[in-house]
DNA sequence: TTGGAGTGTCAACAAGGCTGACATAAACTG
DNA sequence: CAGTTTATGTCAGCCTTGTTGACACTCCAA
């Protein structure tokens, strides 16, 4: 293989695939590429101050309505301090409802409220309208290969979640 | 609306291409990949009580050395106040170095010393090691897709700041 | 009844964003 | 030369979001 650039075509090299130049490239487009996911919501979020945070715990709570807060706090990987401070101002300002357990009562189970809906979905059409102009832009192969590294980069517990979410989803 | 790209595949293939469902797959997706990918340094930056932001600046000045801090600024899209911080403690420590500009001598031209050099390759060797492995798991065409989806994701300085740190490594 | 699990809350703290204001030196411009 | 702009640094203060530690309450199960 001559050519310096490497495509999907020189796929036997794979010597060349990995230097430490391509995986550099690689991290590079991760970090200015997740800048991008997040750019748009970041900023209907501002709107309304609250942040990344709001925006993470509404998005799982809509995607797996009747979570518990325990099981929001593994998805999340954060500390229920700092879960508990984002989830009392949703509550306090009804976009979220906890209700106590029924077979256990020591749990909450969270859910958005009309309002939680409606901000969920402002902000999920915002991420989406990129998400779906890159996807279009690359097409379904690539779309398919950006989503067999991201899978393969996870931690296997958060690959465990992202799995369960998948199939809820149906 | 009219994608030529999409329609290539099949039709059937392209509607549930692009449903609201995949769509929030590979939001979360992002969200948990980002996660695994800052998960590795951010653990021996943890050790020196060092922060991504550290690793951010380490990065870039390693990447593009004799860097400005404007230019910096520009990469990294945060305040001077927020970088200068960062910045300072890395001068202090010894791990940066800052000189004054041979033609604009307003200008800081920032190097990586001896020691930012060998944290730069510890950071860096641990989260091209998890790249490797996801990247070999997944194989090259989904690589190339994953490469194609994120510069698609991008918002378009960021990509041409992408572009120009992609020559200038080779 | 006692121990443990799930949850909530208080307090304190740190990193790392932000804005605004101001200082300095150097370069550019008329 | 005088005045303006540019590049950088710095001070002060604020916010979000993460952390630990401590403690209380409720309920379940042994």
């Amino acid at each position: 293989m001559t050519d310096s650039r490497q495509t999907a075509t020189s796929v036997g090299d794979s010597l060349l695939f990995l230097t430490d130049e391509q995986l550099r490239q690689g991290s590079e487009a991760m970090f200015f590429a997740y800048r991008g996911f997040t750019a748009d919501p970041d900023r209907i979020l501002a709107e309304m101050s609250y942040g990344r945070a709001h925006h993470r715990a509404i998005h799982f709570i809509g995607r797996a309505p009747g979570t518990t807060v325990n099981n929001l706090l593994t998805i999340l990987g954060v500390t229920k301090q700092s879960l508990n401070r984002v989830l009392r101002t949703l509550v306090e300002d009804g976009l979220v409802d906890s209700r106590v357990g029924r077979a256990d009562r020591r749990e909450r189970h969270l859910h958005l409220t009309e309002r939680g809906r409606a901000l969920e979905q402002r902000l999920s059409d915002a991420q989406r309208a990129r998400l779906r102009a890159a996807f279009r832009e690359a097409g379904p192969e690539a779309v398919a290969g950006f989503r067999r590294v991201l899978e393969a980069m996870m931690d296997p517990e958060m690959q465990a979640s992202y799995t369960k979410l998948r199939e809820a989803g149906q």
